[in-house]
DNA sequence: ACTGATACGGAAACCGTATCCCATGCCCCT
DNA sequence: AGGGGCATGGGATACGGTTTCCGTATCAGT
């Protein structure tokens, strides 16, 4: 009898469609949905019972549209099946589930197209907040892109949160979770120092990575602070991954290169790195040692267990989260001079068995 | 003067706002910017330039309650750090991007109710399909609350997919995308069996996980195939954890079991395995050989390098995607009948160092 | 029994966008 | 020169909720 769409339940109901069949007003079903205001128990029967009949749901986008609607967080990552990126979404996610929150994921595989691309994406969205995960490129572009961004999401109600990232420079409104990088690598690189090793392989990652940048200069440090010159024909540089340490290593030893240690940028080419050796006959570590970075399960799971800095990559994902929802609920008036906060977790050294003073050989 | 909102721009632009600053109207600047109706030269250039100017993105929740909006896609997984879950997200979140759609990424934490909680998020936010990730536990009510899932997503308009879960029974409107898990597993054993072993230690997962059992039958299949008579005594039921793989063998040493290979569940229960024969000082290949299952990243980090089966995790993803694409796109007439798709992709054993004949022990 | 306070239901005004329908202006054809 | 057709732009409405503003029914107090 109704004159609008026809009775059969093509699509999805409305809470028109609950209202009518429950004989109330849409705004009692509202009500009793969001429970923010005084509803009597025999309304509150009647609406639920057809609420579960249909089983309908509330349009978010209606919701959102209408001013309620759940925070949302998109967290913007390189690439998903990198082991580290994958623990701060799992903090960031975990986070976010705790309040209610929603969260996006998407991937830009390194394109500063992709990445403008999905932050726009992420305004049209309405997000809270967006997370820019993994170290950047030190180019000069870079820090402007961030600025825009930063003042971008910020004109339109969101923020942006920068992790494992350096800071931006000047007044920009955006949010740095960060880790102790640059001393994590003085650590772990005065480890093999007071181990007795002098001669040693770095392989800190790309040269204008900022990741690397940091963990190449805490290993200089470290060599300073021992007293120990720092060679660097003993740098190589290039990408994060398996076959880069295996090749560096591969082309250090055929180029004679002399050394009792490999440090390298991350566990992956350290694992890469290890394998390499082996296939050289030499062993881990009675004849060369290893150390990594990032403490990723692989990390504990390579024979010999690699000896590594732990950097806290979920809980830094739950403290980027726990930031933005903070800034969201905490402070209605004040705006200007807090922004711009950073940061800093710290890390250390995880000492397990690829590690021995140089022997026999070198 | 304007009467509403105080002219300054608190909050985000709206339509209004270009329609208004550049003196056309509200239809226009639609049109102008979905692109899908001719309008002039003139008219772009007035309204592009405020659309500029105010760096203005449309309301993604307005346009989507309006009719139009980008298709979402979610991704429901159990652990986000599980390596082979990433890769599958991984294939999705492409393929969703190279059609212009957006994914949204949630984890269950393998807990039914976060899973139940999840579908209902997903409902509201009205997205094409959801995409389940993972093996499921056999338990009886499994299939009625996957059934139900199903149809209440296909009630609301969107879609449930499997992936790397056995399809449901009866007529369920889901879509399955498999992988012939029982044929990797059979071709896996062949490969230990034809290197001349025998005793062989079986990890196969946890006794009520689908693609556990798959595993164990496709292994007892090849047993049979070579009239070798399969020992339940010699298989363990565990999570595919590096610490169940560490244990079972340690235990299995302990207790004097005779067994000259180890057939793991996957390449995580493999690498726990192989850590825990080094430390009791016997050596991969030449004493215990090793095989595993998935063929992640890690199986060639380790040393040696693992024999494993290669699952094809981020094609499932993009097939999966494929697959609702499709469906949305294709056929708009029919939907009964072609519901309850089944896809399964091919695996194949990947040979690498982890595996000899039976040497002196045994 | 009457008054005032209180609790709850209903109508209507938005939220920001897409689109349907119509009005207008211009060009072209006869 | 007048009328038909096409190319454009504008006004109104729908999408599915939430929320404000009011009106009424209910209850307690005296």
């Amino acid at each position: 009898m109704s004159q609008r769409k026809a009775s059969g339940d093509a699509g999805r109901a409305t809470i028109r469609d609950v209202a009518e069949r429950a004989g109330v007003s849409v705004a009692s079903v509202s009500r009793v949905l969001s429970g923010n205001y005084p509803v009597s128990e025999d309304l509150r029967r009647k609406v639920m019972k057809v609420v579960r009949d249909l089983d309908y749901v509330t349009n978010a986008h209606a919701r959102s549209l209408a001013g309620g609607g759940t925070p949302t967080v998109a967290i913007l990552i390189n690439n998903i099946t990198g082991a580290a990126f994958a623990h701060v979404a799992k903090g960031v996610e975990s986070a976010a589930t705790l309040r209610g929150w929603l969260s996006l994921v998407g991937t830009t595989g390194d394109d500063p197209e992709r990445e403008l691309a999905l932050v726009n994406l992420m305004r049209q969205q309405g997000v809270a907040a967006v997370v820019l995960l993994g170290g950047a490129y030190d180019y000069d572009e870079y820090q402007l892109r961030m600025a825009r961004f930063a003042r971008s999401l910020d004109a339109a109600g969101s923020h942006l949160v920068l992790v494992g990232r350096p800071p931006l420079e000047g007044d920009v409104p955006a949010t740095t979770v960060d880790y102790d990088n640059e001393g994590g690598a003085y650590a772990m690189a005065s480890h093999l120092l007071s181990a007795g090793h002098r001669k040693v392989l770095v392989l800190p990652g790309h040269a204008e990575l900022t990741t690397a940048q940091g963990r190449l200069k805490g290993a200089r440090r470290a060599f300073e602070a021992y007293g120990v010159p720092f060679d660097p024909g003993m740098v190589r540089h290039g990408p994060y991954d398996y076959e880069h340490g295996y090749e560096a290593v591969e082309e250090a030893l055929e180029q004679g290169l002399d050394f009792t240690a490999v440090l390298a940028g991350t566990d992956v080419v350290a694992a890469g790195a290890m394998q390499a050796l082996r296939a050289a006959g030499l062993r881990v570590p009675e004849d060369v040692s290893i150390v990594g970075y990032d403490d990723i399960p692989l990390a504990s799971q390579l024979t010999p267990q690699l000896t590594t800095v732990h950097v806290p990559y979920e809980e830094m994902g739950r403290v980027a989260l726990r930031a933005v929802a903070d800034r969201r609920e905490g402070n209605g008036g004040r705006r200007k001079g807090s922004d711009g906060e950073h940061l800093v977790l710290g890390t250390h050294v995880v000492v397990r068995n690829s590690v021995q003073p140089p022997g026999r050989r070198g």
